[in-house]
DNA sequence: AGAATGAGCGAACAGTTGTAAGCTAAACGG
DNA sequence: CCGTTTAGCTTACAACTGTTCGCTCATTCT
């Protein structure tokens, strides 16, 4: 096998033994190196032949995360041609994501706002990539100037993004209810935005 | 002085050390029991006299944290009655709230989704009571059935507690940007649940 | 006054952590 | 084919962690 080849695999097993340790009671701040060494069959000082410290395993699980998160919109653009209803089609598809992928949505969840600058900063920039792409496709779709579309992206995407947070914590049982919930506060948005969008004024006591 | 005076003296300190040491690169998970205890000027083993370990201690933190935020509530309540605007006086009160207890909003923000169940679930605790009181102003003051008017509710504190987490990173300067996008957002959430609020299904393609 | 309570302390222990130094051996490049 | 590179190892160290034990001594209760 070739040193390249096989140094990239033991990568892998460090990332793997990362993203295995992970769970609802390990946030990543609480893995420790030799632990995930251990897990990955190495020596704890063979750690830094692939990186420099625990801070860059960390950042390249928030890419990975990132990576995934954006072949999940492909996807979910997919399914929307087929199906037609953007809004449902988008939040069930996020739901599955988060289900499926916990420990990957928990990491993005809580490294939003960890203790590393970093972390939060590369975090925020992988979400910005859904709210931008939303935001397109809201100024293709409707006629929100672009500044409120943005602002109407970063609600929704904020809003999916909390429900998949509960989830985590919900018997499954519930999933069905936060998504409906989600959906329905999904169509306020864009109702209110469609019809309140171009007055920016006082108005009523709301 | 009394003895049970002194000892809710010295509780009193390592509470304070706790929250004093909490930042935007330390949570609480991060602490140590020798550091707290070291900061409020007592033996390390002197610390079990008050918490059995540091979660009880972490569970103490979030109450007062907790307190401190219905407190915002009613300071919010008598600002609305002299100003009109619910919405706007509602999310100033509460950017003000964030910015000026910065590590209080952090300590709720990141047990909300951190690694012990128990945090997450007080948290939430907390958090449904913003949501329970403003579900009912919404009951009161708008034609929503009381299911939607929780949901509405809901929506609001997650879009209203995002633009919190928003400000912890953002220079000064794009406070009164984000706290106006808030208003935005929440006022499309208003005017869509009001006009939308009783059609749960399909239309269009959003 | 005398006994009991309990907050606080110092010393000590067993674990864990990150990381430095130096070695081995296998794959590589000339 | 021989020298260089380097992934991985073992050993070691210093720093910290939470927690137990037994003591002191001021306050409290009887």
């Amino acid at each position: 096998m070739s040193r390249a080849e096989q140094k990239e695999r033991t990568r892998r097993a460090i990332i793997n033994a990362a993203f295995s340790q992970l769970s609802a009671d390990k946030s990543f701040a609480s893995l420790s190196l030799r632990e995930v060494a251990r897990e990955a069959g190495i020596a704890p000082t063979s750690f830094y032949r692939h990186f420099a410290d625990m801070d860059e395993l960390g950042l390249t699980l928030v890419d990975e995360a990132g990576l995934m998160l954006r072949q999940l919109m492909r996807q979910a653009r997919q399914r929307i041609e087929k199906n037609g209803s953007v809004i449902r089609t988008s939040v069930e598809t996020f739901m599955e994501f988060v289900i499926g992928n916990s420990n990957v949505f928990r990491l993005l969840l809580r490294e939003r706002s960890g203790t590393s600058a970093a972390f939060r900063s590369a975090v925020a920039r992988e979400i910005q990539h859904f709210v931008a792409e939303l935001a397109e496709y809201l100024r293709k779709e409707t006629t929100c100037p672009d500044e409120l579309a943005r602002a109407q992206a970063e609600a929704m995407v904020t809003l999916v993004f909390h429900t998949g947070a509960d989830a985590l914590d919900a018997p499954s049982s519930q999933y069905a209810y936060l998504t409906s919930r989600t959906i329905t506060q999904l169509r306020w948005l864009a109702h209110g935005a469609a019809s309140y969008g171009r007055k920016p004024k006082e108005q009523g006591t709301l």
